[in-house]
DNA sequence: GCATTAACCACAG
DNA sequence: CTGTGGTTAATGC
């Protein structure tokens, strides 16, 4: 029998490690690892989907154009993340583009392949259900604050969620513009430099080019929460 | 009415 | 890609 990398593949996602070992062939037989550069389009809005892109490593962002052909950012994440597990099911096209931010390993995995193994191991199912649940629900809170908050809250929410989820670290350097940030609240860049300007006067942030720090966490929380 | 908020535009580093 | 200033429309008090 041939060599199969997944078998030591240390990226597994939690789900993948319930898989047996002749599962874990199937499923390595059936993908391709590649390596995607910062700015490079993972999976374009409008192709076919033949693949899930499971992200082994770095950040990305989710975007759609929408109906006005402007371009609203969905989300951004970084590994482990799954790449159109939501359009498993339903059309033959991607409703949404991913675009690296980083450089970005990912693994495409066959639709059929993975939908083979979420029929046959309920344990796996379970988990990947349990993480498209999460997704959904995430992006639900995320759709409710953006219409509800205002834009100092929701540049304050960002700016959280940045440091938390995708840095993990109050000083970081941002891998996404200001238009970026827009998109992702539904406001325009010049709203999300000056709201930034204003944290950064106001001493709660320290903000240059791309670097971000932050001074005063609990002051910031206020902000995201009384939008 | 007047103040505030935020979007849009144009222009400049 | 960003920051700034001016303008305008909508909304709140």
């Amino acid at each position: 029998m041939s060599y199969c990398k997944c078998l030591d593949c240390d990226n597994k996602f939690c789900a993948f490690g319930i898989l047996s070992k002749s599962e874990i062939r199937l499923l390595c037989n059936n993908h391709a690892e590649v390596k995607f550069k910062k700015n490079e389009i993972i999976i374009k809005q409008g192709a076919l989907t033949t693949n899930v892109v499971y992200i082994k490593s770095g950040i990305v962002k989710e975007h759609m154009t929408g109906p006005n052909k402007k371009e609203e950012i969905l989300q951004i994440a970084k590994a482990p993340f799954f790449l159109g597990i939501h359009s498993i099911f339903s059309d033959r096209v991607n409703h949404y583009s991913s675009t690296a931010l980083e450089d970005t390993t990912v693994c495409f995995i066959n639709s059929e392949i993975l939908k083979k193994l979420l029929k046959s191991n309920g344990e796996f199912a379970y988990q990947i259900l349990m993480y498209v649940c999460k997704d959904q629900i995430n992006n639900f809170h995320h759709c409710v604050n953006k219409v509800q908050k205002c834009l100092h809250g929701c540049v304050a929410e960002t700016v959280l969620y940045l440091a938390d989820k995708i840095y993990e670290k109050d000083h970081f350097r941002l891998s996404v513009t200001r238009s970026d940030i827009a998109g992702l609240i539904g406001t325009s860049r010049e709203c999300v430099s000056r709201a930034l300007m204003k944290f950064s006067n106001d001493g709660i942030i320290n903000v240059n080019n791309k670097h971000i720090k932050i001074l005063n966490r609990s002051l910031l929380q206020k902000i995201s929460e009384v939008g």
